[in-house]
DNA sequence: TTCCGTTCAGTGACGAAGTCACCAAACTCC
DNA sequence: GGAGTTTGGTGACTTCGTCACTGAACGGAA
């Protein structure tokens, strides 16, 4: 079972194999239950997570109540925001929810800390999750700022689609996705039903035509 | 010159003395003059900055060519993101700019990973700057998202006004502060002005009514 | 000084997005 | 099957963003 746990990520496959070793002799394996809060205000984790399976949705939750996801990370990555609180600053109000059930590797904070003394491969690991989150950050402010929400709208969509070309979320959830209302969600949405891009029912939108609605996301909007 | 240099860096006040040893002598001071581009899309900087003096603007740039400013890095902060490409990811378009004569300490990629690896004290410093800039943006993209635009004004001037009172800044670059449009920006200022709130002339907002700027900054906006 | 080009700000009309109040349909749980 | 909750639909209205255009303020160059 712990063998091959650090196979999944790409950037540890480099490991000296000391480091590993402590890894995998320090690390436990975690089985998160779907919609546990896995780390939120007042809730900070003694854990660095790495997902072997599953996504958590990370969401800013404002005082007034409204929610806006900001990414989530999928299997094969790390929870860098639980990082940041489990070495530092405290100060936030931004909640990570499994969203599924989720497997993963804890690393305790000594481990951790260890680790990135250790070596440079994990070093190189953490750096680039960082990274990553802050580049992609930086393109949802951007968005935000910027995006058409029609445009925005039809992305996500393709993005939230399962295999079956079901995206299955409330108005409400999709609103929390985009920042924005509801009803502008529901008022997009009915748009591309008319045009029948889409399938509507209660907490259920089926993608019926992806090309229009990708070349609707690939719009420059310009 | 070289002795009190990273005294001035609260988090770095309890390094190893080895450590600040090596860091004195790898580290190099810089003087970078006001406007120039320290990184942008194409071009990542060899060296961490641990700024001493002055502040960088640090902005997302979009494809049509609109702009929105993330956050300042001011003296006492050192350049994450410089960090983040420094160590990982190259595919971002943002990019930092002096917006003052800079004075900088410029630490190598190799001494910082040496730092990174050898001290307690560095790592702390490094993730806790991580996870002030990632929660910053967290709450950019909420008020982005949510906050309403007569409100956010008040606080940037409030926010980048100086010692006496003035705000030096075309419309257009209020706008980007905020990621808006400049009419949009026009408007909320000659209401401002209506108010008796500021004094407007080319280039430069003049706050006459701190007080009554400050009550509609601090407004929940519910 | 005057002329000219550039930057900056003001304006009205309009479209897109967000807000508010409310209603109706669809599910859930007794 | 009825009551309560969740979800989605709707119209009126406000706020914000866009577009096209104007004129004023500034900075050289002649």
């Amino acid at each position: 079972m712990t063998e091959n746990r650090i196979e999944r990520f790409p950037g540890l496959l480099r490991l000296e194999p000391t480091v590993a070793e402590l890894l995998r002799a320090k690390s436990k394996m975690m089985a998160v239950p779907m919609g546990t809060i896995i780390f939120g205000p007042g809730k900070s984790p003694e854990n660095l997570l790495l997902l072997l399976d599953g996504s958590v949705r990370v969401q800013q939750v404002s005082k007034n109540g409204r929610e806006i996801v900001l990414y989530r990370v999928h299997a094969g990555e790390s929870c860098v925001l639980t990082t940041a609180c489990l070495l530092a600053y405290e100060d936030y109000t931004a909640e990570g929810i499994a969203e599924t059930a989720v497997q993963a590797v804890a690393i305790p904070r000594d481990v951790f800390d260890h680790l990135v003394s250790q070596s440079i491969s994990f070093r190189t690991f953490i750096f680039t999750a960082y990274s990553k989150r802050i580049t992609e950050l930086f393109t949802v402010v951007e968005e935000i700022a910027f995006g058409r929400l029609d445009i925005r709208l039809a992305q996500k969509l393709l993005e939230l689609a399962d295999d079956t070309a079901h995206v299955m979320a409330t108005h409400q959830q999709m609103a929390a996705e985009l920042g924005t209302a509801r009803e502008v969600v529901s008022r997009q949405l009915q748009e591309f039903h008319r045009r029948n891009w889409i399938g509507q029912s209660r907490g259920d939108i089926e993608l019926l035509d992806r090309d229009s609605i990708a070349k609707l996301a690939a719009d420059r909007g310009d």
